[in-house]
DNA sequence: CCTGCGATTTGCT
DNA sequence: GCAAATCGCAGGC
């Protein structure tokens, strides 16, 4: 590989703990269709979690959650957001990693159209709701096979191994204190 | 700078 | 019927 995204990852890489996964996802590239960036804030979900939308078992929603590893599982929150997250675990163990930040690499002016010319570029994907926003990842991307699809994450070069914090998950009201949300240390961009 | 609140839809009880 | 893995805006300091 050369530059800084390297090879398409694929299911093997997504076949393993989500907190493994989360962690090794920093540094990492999200991208759809020529826009996106580098991954510098995850958190990881679990089928025995209470914080995560598998705990209540298989439902139409959460189905995805249990099927092969890499494959994005995108679902509305609040009414109003879409959330990425890629399956992990193999096939019939459920869980997930949520994006929730990325520093914006590639098609910028895009990304600034999708979420409004006021907008700080620090504000452009700051936030598992405002990256969707500025890649345009919406339903039709729930399921899909990010080896092959349209949306595809890119791994690092050996290189570089990203500066880690870990600390709790944001926004959620069950397991609010597990620790498993991952940044890059002084990213100035990631949410919050 | 900070805090509080409404938006708007869906999934599950 | 209600809570939800969020965000942006209004208003106060």
């Amino acid at each position: 590989m050369s530059g800084p995204v390297g090879d398409r990852l694929e299911a093997g890489f997504f076949a393993r703990d989500p907190r493994t996964v989360a962690a090794e996802l920093i540094g990492c590239a999200l991208f759809r269709d020529g826009v996106g960036g580098r991954i510098v804030e995850t958190e990881a979900y679990a089928e025995y979690d209470p914080a995560c939308h598998a705990h209540v078992g298989r439902t139409d929603r959460s189905e995805v959650l249990f099927g092969p590893p890499g494959r994005a599982y995108v679902y509305l929150s609040y009414g109003i957001h879409q959330l990425f997250n890629v399956v992990t675990e193999p096939d019939g163990t459920a869980a997930a990693v949520l994006i929730r930040a990325l520093e914006p690499l590639c098609g910028l002016e895009r990304m600034r159209a999708r979420r409004g010319p006021r907008r700080p570029d620090r504000e452009l994907c700051a936030g598992p709701g405002r990256l969707t926003q500025a890649l345009g990842i919406g339903a039709a991307t729930n399921q899909a096979d990010l080896a092959t699809g349209v949306v595809g994450l890119y791994g690092r070069a050996a290189s570089e191994a990203p500066d880690l914090e870990v600390g709790p998950r944001i926004g959620i009201t069950k397991a609010a204190d597990w620790p498993w949300r991952w940044w890059e240390r002084d990213s100035p961009w990631v949410s919050r």
